[in-house]
DNA sequence: CTGAAAGCGCTTACAG
DNA sequence: CTGAAAGCGCTTACAG
């Protein structure tokens, strides 16, 4: 036995009780059109005393404007993507944009569907941080209907959109290249490389190749930022050093790594290309009982909580998260108030390498 | 010179095109109505070949029905709610209702705020994390204007609605009465207790009285259940262990627990309330040059990450977080498809103290 | 099963 | 400034 809750109160019951038109009623609430002081204050009062709210869907209908931003984040959960959201709410909120979340665990179909949906509930623009930089059909379609979008994390050749990305080559590169500067020549990267294709990163991440980095995933571009960094230096590359997980799991990591320090010629520097490869190949650093940095140097993508709580503290490269969420969503905003905007491109946020506890010459 | 975007196709366009009526047209793609086989598929034709899609903004107008869940998060960043977070919206996708996430930062007034915005933007329900537990009624209003509520992380006994906690004074007593039970009389607790009220805390927590936990943050919950532990076994409470932030920030734990340490009786183990106690006030610990567990024990709220990877590996309670989550989605779908289903009330979690490395006996 | 019409709750031209 | 009317894109009774 349901209480009958009472009908909301809606426009033309404004309208009535202050004895003025639907129209009017709506003018005065809506702040569009012009209203008299006098209407604007019975209006005003009998929404008060009706404790009316706007059906901001109906609005919505007519005017094609939902003020709501879809994100697709690859994965929720992460440190990385839980700070960037807050970046991205903050400022949509302060230009009175809601956020619509979903994930897309990284899984193209579910992003797929993500943006149908975002499309469906009528969103005014989409931040997506893709799940397969080659496989961006649907934002293509996506923009080419009036919704515009906002690469987060990566970009791509094949979209013309805006992107707010860090250059992970050249991030990696750098964290590397302090590496071998240390006197490192067996340095290890654990990383998911988790695409088919990424199977076989020696084939087409060759020396002399010059990829660009629309065609690559975070993962790869870091890879080609290790290389090029061996390249350079003419330190030779070891593929028993590349430990490829398959999977951005923490588990497989753990794996990886444990195999990389079983090797007859063990890593004395290591390249950890995520929090979650971080955490499971740190994890296994420490059950193996290696002394870092006496014996292995550690150098991590991102800086989180935990990189100053760890013994030794964590040498890492920290990117700026926040303002990259924060970045993407003004980018978006900018383009949904004026979708003749200039031309998109990508956005370089600056990378930092923050050399901590452990780093340090290889042992002789 | 922008590109005229092409119009999208609506119900209309698809029936003209099919050859049927707008209704029979909406029928075939809606699911609900019935209609013949032969008009089905000339609807579905149609659509497709308009590339047609339902605005479901215009659908949710109409049947007052949006399939949106609005998610009011206290700090949406913290890995407590990144994981909530995604336990929510699993479940929430899998019974076809998306994510509205909005994030109060534990402030009262962006709580009203975004209670308002979701329910303009006709949200089904709501999931909350109360910022004052005390202070319930914009979500009583919700609740009487037809849209069911379910708190999350937090109870009230001033609203009649779902709610999925832990019964955060039975867990601090039980890691708490562990620490006594392994010898330690000094047990400094690490806690923001933010409200102003809660500065007093000794005055309305007093020994004896029996505060419901509908009347208690998670902060003061924990805190009852640190005061219970010491009275049951005898050992005096000492006021100043008890190291108050004030604030929900790292580091103000940081200084908390550099005082706590600077004390002329320093204590012997500490309980730490929550992951930013945590890591601002293990940062302290470490900075401190004090042996965990010899000279100090540790004990800390939520099972994170990297509560193996420091060392030595912490002793903590363990929250079923993404499951909280989960159920919180489940009671809400729930309570949306039967308003009129059974009384509301708490689904109480169980946690785990798991003991590590960080507890032992104090010192002599 | 099918269609014409009304309606969800707004906003937007259009006259006055 | 104000109101009557039309319209946003759907779904829902209501007849047939």
């Amino acid at each position: 036995m349901p209480v009958s809750r009472q009908r909301r109160a809606t426009l033309p019951d404004v309208a009535a009780l202050a004895g003025v038109s639907t129209a009017a009623a709506g003018r005065a609430l809506g702040g569009y059109g012009s209203v008299s002081e006098d209407v604007k204050r019975r209006v005003l009062d009998a929404a008060e005393k009706l404790n009316y709210r706007t059906n901001r869907l109906a609005a919505s209908v007519r005017t094609g404007r939902t003020d709501t931003i879809g994100v697709i984040c690859a994965d929720i959960e992460s440190p990385f993507f839980a700070r960037a959201l807050r970046g991205i709410s903050d400022v949509a909120h302060s230009h009175g944009f809601s956020t619509l979340v979903t994930n897309s665990d990284e899984d193209l179909t579910s992003e797929r569907n993500a943006v149908q949906l975002l499309l469906d509930k009528q969103v005014d623009g989409i931040i997506c941080a893709p799940a397969d930089v080659r496989q961006v059909a649907h934002l293509a379609q996506a923009q080419s209907s009036g919704t515009p979008v906002v690469l987060f994390d990566r970009m791509s050749d094949e979209l013309d959109a805006d992107a707010v990305i860090v250059d992970g080559a050249k991030a990696a590169y750098q964290a590397v290249s302090r590496l071998i500067a240390l006197g490192h020549r067996r340095i290890a990267i654990v990383t998911e490389l988790r695409q088919p294709r990424e199977q076989d990163w020696a084939a087409y991440l060759t020396r002399g190749s010059e990829p660009s980095l629309g065609t690559l995933s975070p993962s790869e571009a870091r890879l080609l930022g290790y290389l090029r960094a061996h390249w350079d230096a003419g330190v030779p590359v070891r593929r028993e050093l590349v430990r490829r997980t398959g999977a951005y799991e923490a588990d497989s990591a753990y794996k990886q790594m444990k195999r990389a320090l079983a090797l007859k010629r063990p890593p004395t520097a290591v390249f950890l290309v995520d929090n979650l490869m971080t955490v499971g190949a740190y994890h296994a650093i420490r059950d193996s009982g290696i002394a870092v940095p006496r014996e292995l140097s550690v150098v991590a993508f991102d800086d989180l909580d935990w990189s100053v709580l760890v013994s030794p503290a964590l040498t890492v490269i920290a990117q700026p998260v926040y303002e990259m969420g924060a970045e993407a969503a003004r980018r978006l905003v900018a383009r949904i108030g004026d979708r003749g905007a200039p031309a998109p491109g990508p956005t370089f946020m600056d990378v930092t390498l923050i050399e901590r506890e452990s780093t340090a010459p290889p042992p002789d």
